[in-house]
DNA sequence: ATCGGTCCTGGAAACGGTTTCTCGCCTGTG
DNA sequence: CACAGGCGAGAAACCGTTTCCAGGACCGAT
């Protein structure tokens, strides 16, 4: 077996002493010390997280609830978070929903079954909020990049209305003015600041709301092909695609290799986020990038604070990172 | 607080007759049954997970330890392998090890402190088997993808020998001699099936082995980028590079850009995996590809079928899958 | 000699479920 | 009427820790 008590009864102490000793407790003589630890180390004593867990009433342990791990976007956030939650002495739980509802609440369910101390949670839902007791106290939660508006949670997210904007307003000076949007599911708060951040800039532009040439879907390379073969079948083509992810991307590039059309002589793309291809891709990609390092430090910090502070009643904080506009050679002025 | 004995007062049950009318127990009384239900939704009763792991012995819970979460090849893995335990009704929990064998080590201690009932392991390192004790019995493990070959698990891995092999033949069959192989550490069960099966190929065409072209590193785009300089200062300047991961591949493409080197006009280029960019990649690439969802489901199944049978010693099972050759358009005959 | 601290150690009660054992009741049968 | 057997429910043990409460030993001070 070798629980705490086997170890005891070998060293002939009480297992209150023997877990004194192994979580240097003061009061307990270092010859006796000596002898526990030995004797752990003999019997291959593992202590049981979950016997302490359920005796202190903490697990050390933090969810995090993402989308997709194949988008790096989402990838980053995790490794940044992992790494900042190992500086403190917490566990991580990784579980991805797929975007499924369902899934989400159902991970949602299974961590706070699990008393994980806080959660970060990247929406494909808006959940109740109630959902989240367990145990008599609250969970806490922090939301990563989505936001469900109506639960009063802590938020890290970025700006996607201005990004979306300055996406838009590179093209319009470019002189496009024919921009098909191409964006996931309208559910997502990501993707509603960005349809409405590409509304403001053509409106700044004078020009009215095009509602035809923006294109809801999935956030997935299929998705983002077909859209692309919609778009290029339109009259008057559009002049340039704004593709709102980075396995929509991939997807565009592809149905633009497959009609041989040329970028940007022909049409012109820009893209959100800015995985490690963008700069490779042929041409390289303009694109509008996020600080996921910064934001996903700040969420570990958030989350842990709020964990720290325990169950005191705090407005919930809502924080908003700026990106940047990075101008590669996809977009250029339009042809005709 | 919500616990079952709160629900049981309420109800004025006992909490062994709450516990069976949850868990379906038959010899409830169906009355009672509904009573119960109804209290413990309107008592908001969550059950503790940590609880019922305790008394029962089993957690349900499979860990998975990957290198890498941003390598598509991994991300496949852990997406593969989510949905199949949760089929099954497992819970999974992922860790990423960074390649680092001191986390690796850091990581299983957790998992097995947890009582997970069983890992599904990517190695970055060789580890003692009885690290793995917890509880009295041994956690089932099965590693995927890497091997390390002491320790006597259960491995899931694809054919690395044969694959480098394809890879290098094909471009034999085109007429390269000088063949720059970029690869990851030595201490990979990976790297070093992929570099003896790059030299078995090159040994059948009568070619020495040139391990000078051989250039070791890490699986990250600097790594390759760096690597690929030093290679195009070679003289004579190899006429080929083989990448041997797909972040390495990355960085290659990156500095063939910077040093305006045209593909395959003037240098071709093979590279190990599949992710989904390799085909919208200009050119695109020729490769070799894994069938990794189907490894993740044998991988699955075969912790599943671990974890059911218990301790019972069978002899470890290691399954090779053979990927498949690619050719697409960065592979042409040498210029010269 | 008594008292009041430290320094060690042990007993026992949690934590929140599940499971075994037991027992009473009811019904049907010989 | 005695009895077997199925049904429903409760008491108590158990899983492996931590921690509260006590108590004994030892020391120096009163």
């Amino acid at each position: 077996m070798a629980t705490l008590r086997d170890v005891a009864k070998t060293v002939g102490l009480s297992a209150a002493t023997v877990s004194r000793a192994l979580s240097g407790h003061p009061y307990v003589d270092e010859r006796t010390r000596g002898r526990v630890v030995r004797a752990a180390r003999e019997l291959g004593y593992r202590p049981n997280a979950l016997a302490r867990a359920l005796r202190v009433q903490t697990t050390r342990t933090i969810g995090l609830i993402i989308p997709d791990i194949h988008n790096d976007f989402y990838a980053e956030s995790a490794t940044v978070l992992q790494g900042a939650f190992e500086e403190h002495g917490y566990r991580l739980i990784l579980c991805i929903s797929n975007s499924d509802p369902a899934h989400d609440r159902s991970y949602l369910r299974t961590l706070a079954e699990h008393r994980v101390d806080g959660i970060v949670h990247v929406p494909s839902s808006s959940i109740d909020a109630h959902e989240l007791d367990a145990g008599g106290r609250r969970i806490p939660v922090v939301e990563l990049l989505r936001h469900s508006p109506d639960a009063q949670f802590d938020a890290v997210l970025s700006d996607d209305f201005d990004g979306a904007a300055a996406l838009t307003r590179h093209l319009l000076a470019l002189g496009h003015r024919r921009i098909a949007m191409l964006t996931g599911p309208g559910a997502f708060s990501t993707t509603r600041y960005r349809v409405d951040g590409y509304r403001a800039a053509l409106r700044e532009a004078g020009l009215g709301p095009n509602d035809e040439l923006v294109l809801y879907g999935s956030y997935t390379p299929e998705c983002g092909h077909d859209a692309t073969r919609a778009v290029l079948a339109r009259t008057p083509r559009p002049t340039a695609i704004f593709s709102s992810g980075s396995r929509l991307t991939n997807g565009v590039l592809r149905a633009l290799a497959e009609a041989c059309v040329r970028v940007p002589d022909e049409l012109s793309l820009v893209a959100y986020e800015d995985p490690e291809w963008y700069a490779i891709s042929v041409p390289p990609l303009t694109c509008y990038t996020l600080p996921l390092r910064e934001m996903g430090r700040v969420a570990a910090d958030t989350i842990i604070a709020r964990v720290a502070e325990g169950a005191t009643p705090r407005p919930p904080v809502v924080l908003r990172f700026a990106g940047r506009l990075i101008v590669r050679e996809s977009t250029a002025p339009p042809r005709a």
